[in-house]
DNA sequence: CGGGATCCACTGTGATACTG
DNA sequence: CAGTATCACAGTGGATCCCG
């Protein structure tokens, strides 16, 4: 192995490995982003339910979880009866939220609003 | 139906609709911000499948084409033989791009090279 | 209140083979 | 070269029930 060269190669793009990857991997998820644009406050977790329309408590949890996991936010128990759990960003969450807000511009400067279909 | 009040109801934030759900749905797909990074040069079919590494010609076909639907790419077709087919940004594809850089930028200063485990 | 566990349906992805 | 068509599969998402 080890080849550097053959025929059609393309010589330095490859090279220039894309850096999206990571945020690619980190917002995988259909309402990953939603719920860290409502986390620009910090939020119990039947708040984010009402806030994310349609969103079930199982997969709620599940991406919680996975955002906890990339580091994304923080999870605060309160010991308390009945329980209470707040969510939060950490810095690299925090350091999301421009992306989020370029986003939310965009959309709206392209106004794009459909569907699916 | 047609409720206008609950007990427990939020009663603004649910109003403030969260502005990134279109951003979402047109980068949601596992490829498709990759792509859009490496559109920020005008590429050709073949090019794309190198320089994304693992996508097959399937699947970056049927990215490139819902991109296309969503107005994010124009493609073009040169009628030769053999075919030879151009991809570039539309101009919301082009505003776009600020965010891809703010992704990178985010990506190396966390740090995030973690696999989904 | 805020979960976890389970089961199921769907969609997206990936591999392969064929085409103009 | 740049697709299209088909199929198989895995992961995600969604509903429901149970728990501390």
């Amino acid at each position: 192995m080890a080849r550097t060269s053959f025929q059609g190669e393309i010589p330095k793009e490859q090279i220039e490995v894309c850096p999206v990857t990571d945020a690619q991997n980190v917002i995988a998820g259909k309402w990953k982003i939603i719920i860290l644009w409502h986390l620009k406050e910090t939020r119990r977790f039947g708040e984010l339910q009402r806030l994310v329309p349609g969103i079930s408590k199982g997969i709620l949890t599940s991406q919680l979880r996975e955002l906890e996991k990339d580091r994304m936010v923080i999870r605060k128990v309160y010991p308390e009866v009945p329980p209470k759990v707040e969510y939060s960003l950490t810095e690299a969450g925090k350091g999301f939220m421009p992306i989020l807000e370029s986003m939310g511009e965009w959309s709206k400067k392209y106004a794009f609003n459909r569907k699916k279909s």
